[in-house]
DNA sequence: ACGTCAAGAAATGTGCACATCCTGTCGGAG
DNA sequence: CTCCGACAGGATGTGCACATTTCTTGACGT
């Protein structure tokens, strides 16, 4: 036998938090919808347990909110509060970027060099997906590029809570950046040593997302969970493990 | 029967993770020091389920970590880890403090000043655990005034975390920002609308914060939980409850 | 004497069942 | 016809007991 999924198996909770997570990615749960522990535990196939803790993580993460004796529903960001999370990432990516236009390693302009081309690339494919993956991991990799994990994870933190309102929104019809060629913008003012520059155009870059946010209207319907995680399994790639419901 | 905590009693869960936060902030718990669900059960009178959440809380938040089927231990930040999390204040701090220079209310320049002036009357009364909290709460205050609900919550936590150590290593001995007269500049340049300046003397300030903490050697030593959370009841106030023990 | 291994004990992780609370609905009174 | 109150159904929260893993203590072999 392989692997028996019975005890402290991380990859267990992992794919729960994760199936969870990309069913809101992908835009299959609206804001206002309620997360029901025994739906969600009988789609997944796992206990409701571990569909509690999932929750509870999530919830403490800020990607969902949860009422007590009541449940735990898909968060309908403010206007405030989304101003306020790109008010903060101006301020952090203003100051990464500055840092990196004021020195960065060869390896670093190598990364980001691919990076803005792998964007290029999958803009000219017109593949909306890639692109969205890549717009996000664009503002992930700066912060990684400043070799503090610190940065690196408080930054995508706060970019997936701000993305997340583009993917319910709208998945496939606009990207999670206004224009692609932005990111290749700042990327030759870092890579120019234009501190001042690679700043104004971050903050920039960062207002026009907000803008185009805000005037997103939203709307309320109840929605299926069943149908929601259709085609969307706890585990990642082979279930191996013969439990099948 | 006034109240009888059965069931959706949040006070209690939030009394266990006071608790456990306060014993940490009084230097009661060694980094490495590990906590035992059994024992803390047992001194703070409550199931192990709900030490187990707010266990799972603090790991959550940073505040401890947890080795699957090991236990729950307090961090030993790294000598990385507390530059990474001082340089992140750092880009954070700055821009806030540059903020607030260029433009603030009235009201928010007369709660600086009231924070400034009851650090002072704290440094001329000796009084080193009110100054403690003090000198946390401006960085706090700062971020506060700058209307920014994420801002400051996300400064929260930096801030817990880096100032953990200190109350940690030396609980008594010293307090927590270097120089209280740094505040009391940085407050004075805010007002005086000069950003730069104000900038300046922040970055100093955190710089000679995490030189303080950098030359702190740790300790690591078996920890008694019973004698650890002595005096630590799990109710703030008036143990009305009949539970002894 | 030292290193290795095995068995017991304790702690952690998980599933289950019950208590409690919320919500939607039905019946009756005004 | 509308509004209020009680009731049933369902979902959430919690305590309890068991399975699994890890650490410790002791003995055995080299």
């Amino acid at each position: 036998m392989p692997r028996r999924p019975k005890k402290g198996d991380v990859a267990a909770d992992e794919a729960v938090y994760g199936a969870i997570r990309r069913a809101m990615h992908m835009g299959r749960l609206a804001p206002g919808a309620k997360l029901q522990e025994p739906a969600l535990a009988r789609v997944l196939g796992v206990s409701r347990e571990r569909v509690r803790k999932a929750l509870h993580r999530l919830v403490h993460e800020g990607w969902l909110t949860a009422i007590a004796n009541r449940g735990t529903f898909v968060p309908s960001l403010t206007v405030e509060e989304m101003r306020d999370i790109y008010d903060v990432r101006s301020m952090l990516e203003a100051a990464i970027v500055r840092r990196l236009s004021e020195g960065h390693t060869s390896g670093a302009a190598k990364r980001l060099k691919a990076h803005v081309a792998e964007e290029r690339a999958a803009t000219r494919r017109d593949d909306r997906g890639r692109l969205f993956e890549l717009s996000g991991e664009f503002h992930v990799l700066l912060a990684e590029l400043c070799g503090n994990d610190e940065l690196t994870q408080l930054l995508r933190g706060l970019l997936i809570r701000s993305t997340m309102h583009f993917s319910i929104a709208a998945p496939q019809q606009l990207t999670n950046c206004a224009g692609p060629h932005d990111h290749g913008d700042i990327a030759e003012a870092i890579l120019d040593g234009k501190a001042d520059r690679a700043a104004k155009l971050m903050l920039g870059h960062l207002a026009g997302l907000v803008t185009l946010q805000a005037t997103r209207p939203l709307r309320h319907e109840p929605v299926d969970i069943e149908q929601a995680f259709r085609g969307i399994d706890g585990q990642r790639a082979r279930p191996a493990t013969s439990r099948r419901a």
